[in-house]
DNA sequence: TGCATTGCATCTGTATACAGAATGTGTTCA
DNA sequence: TGAACACATTCTGTATACAGATGCAATGCA
C-alpha cells in the first residue's frame, strides 16, 4: 500500500484510534522490533499529542497481545519465547484449516472464483521473485480463506492471530524457494475448495502454514543468535 | 467463587488493572445485560477513582470485545445479532474440538487422572440439581481441557472466546434435563480423552458445544421476545 | 397540535499537573 | 579499586481541567 494512503487511514477517527493504528503499524510491518520499548512520552512527541491518547493505545494493544506493560515499566513490543511463538504457528495452523474447510463448504460461487483469480494473478510474481509484490497477494489470498468460512468470529481470531504473528515471520519470502513453494501450496488449498473437498482443504492450509511455521522458527532463531 | 475473595482479586495491581477486572466481572457474571450503557462517570464514582482508569479500563475491554464503544457516545456492554451468537457459538465448538482432540494426543497421565476426577466428582451435584455448583464445575471441567492441549495460543483464544460468550449462556443450566445431558456429554470426552482417541474426543466436544449453543440461542430468543 | 430550533445540561476526548516508582550516576567509605 | 548509598533524573499512574460533541427539553412558530 502507498505510504500516503496509509498514512491518510491511520488519521481518521479519534486520537486514541489514530494512535492504536499507528502503533500497531510500527509493529506489525517490524518497523518497531519485539522487545523494543515503546516510551509514552516519545510516543507522544513523534506523533505530536498529548500522553493520553498514547497511554490508552498502548493499553489496547497490551490487550490484544501486541505489547506488554508491567506496573511503573515502559511497554515493550511483545517478544514470546520459542515454545510460545510455536504454540501461536500451531494455533494458526489450526484456525487457516478451519476456514479452508469452512471456505471449501460454503463459498458462493464468486468467491470461489475471486479466490482463484488472486491465486493465478500471483502466479506472474512467483517466476519474476517479486517477493514484496508477492507477500501483498498472500495477504490478500489468505484474507478471502478467511472471509469464505463466513463466520465472523473465526475471522476475527484468525485475523488478530495474524497480527500477532506478522512481527516474527516477516522475512519468510526472502528463505530461498519459498516463493515458489508457497504457490504450490495455495494450489493445492484453492484446487480442493473449488471441489468443495473440505477435508483436503483442511489439510492443505494446515500443511502451508506448518512451512510458513517451520521457516519462520528458523529465521527466529538465527535472528536471535546474531544478536 | 466467595464474594469478599474476588473482591480481594479485583483489588490488587494498578487501578487500571483493578477496573479491568471488576468491570469485566459485572459483564461475565451478568450484573450488567448486554447493551446496557457503562457510563464513566457513574463507574468512576461507583469504583471511586477518577475517570482516568475508567476510560482505559473500558478501551481495553473495547479491544478484547466485551464492550462497544463509538466516538462521543457511552460505552456499552457488547450486544450482538443472532448471526455474530451463532458464530461465535460455531467458533467455541471449534475451538472446544481442537482442546479435546490436543488433550486426547497430549495430557499428562496427571492431567488426565485429575480431568477424571474433576467429572465424577460433579455426578453427585446432577442428583441434587445444584445448578450453580454444577456451574462453577463445568467451568473448571472445560479450562482443565483447555490446559491439556499444551498450547498457551489456543489457551488464550478459547478463554477470550469463553468470556465474550458468557453474557449470552447464563441461564443454561435453567433448562430442564440441561444438567444431565451436560453430564452425559462431558462423560464422552472423558473416555474419549482418557483412551487417548482423539478423533472422539474432538467429535465429542464439538457436539458438546453444539447443544449448548442450541440451548443458549433458544433462551436468547425468549429473553428477546419477553423484552 | 405538531415540528423545528435554540439553549442548557451532560458526557466524552484530550491535555496538563502532580505524586510516586524506577533507573542511573556520582560520591563516599572500606 | 570496588561496593554501597544518596541523590537527581526520568518515566509511569492517576487526578483534574477544559474544550467540544451529544442529547434533551423548553420555547417559538406554522
Amino acid at each position: 500500500m502507498k505510504l500516503a494512503r496509509k498514512k491518510e487511514i491511520i488519521r481518521s477517527g479519534t486520537t486514541v484510534e489514530q494512535m492504536v493504528r499507528a502503533i500497531a503499524d510500527l509493529i506489525i510491518t517490524g518497523a518497531m522490533r519485539p522487545g523494543e520499548r515503546l516510551d509514552e512520552i516519545s510516543m507522544a512527541n513523534r506523533f505530536e499529542v498529548s500522553r493520553t491518547p498514547v497511554r490508552e493505545a498502548l493499553g489496547q494493544l497490551c490487550a490484544i497481545g501486541l505489547v506488554e506493560r508491567e506496573p511503573n515499566k515502559s511497554a515493550v513490543v511483545t517478544n514470546v519465547t520459542q515454545q510460545h511463538l510455536a504454540s501461536m504457528f500451531e494455533a494458526m495452523a489450526e484456525l487457516e484449516s478451519i476456514c479452508a474447510r469452512l471456505s471449501a463448504e460454503r463459498m458462493t460461487v464468486d468467491e470461489r472464483r475471486m479466490l482463484e483469480m488472486e491465486h493465478r494473478a500471483s502466479a506472474r510474481l512467483v517466476h519474476q521473485g517479486a517477493e514484496d509484490d508477492y507477500s501483498a497477494h498472500n495477504t490478500e489470498f489468505h484474507t478471502r480463506l478467511y472471509r469464505g468460512a463466513h463466520n465472523d468470529h473465526v475471522f476475527e481470531l484468525v485475523t488478530q492471530t495474524r497480527a500477532r504473528l506478522a512481527p516474527f515471520r516477516r522475512a519468510q519470502f526472502r528463505l530461498p524457494g519459498r516463493l515458489l513453494r508457497s504457490y504450490e501450496e495455495h494450489d493445492a488449498i484453492v484446487k480442493a475448495v473449488l471441489r468443495a473437498d473440505a477435508a483436503s482443504a483442511s489439510r492443505a492450509a494446515y500443511a502451508h502454514v506448518s512451512t510458513v511455521s517451520d521457516a519462520s522458527i528458523v529465521f527466529a532463531r538465527s535472528a536471535e543468535a546474531t544478536l
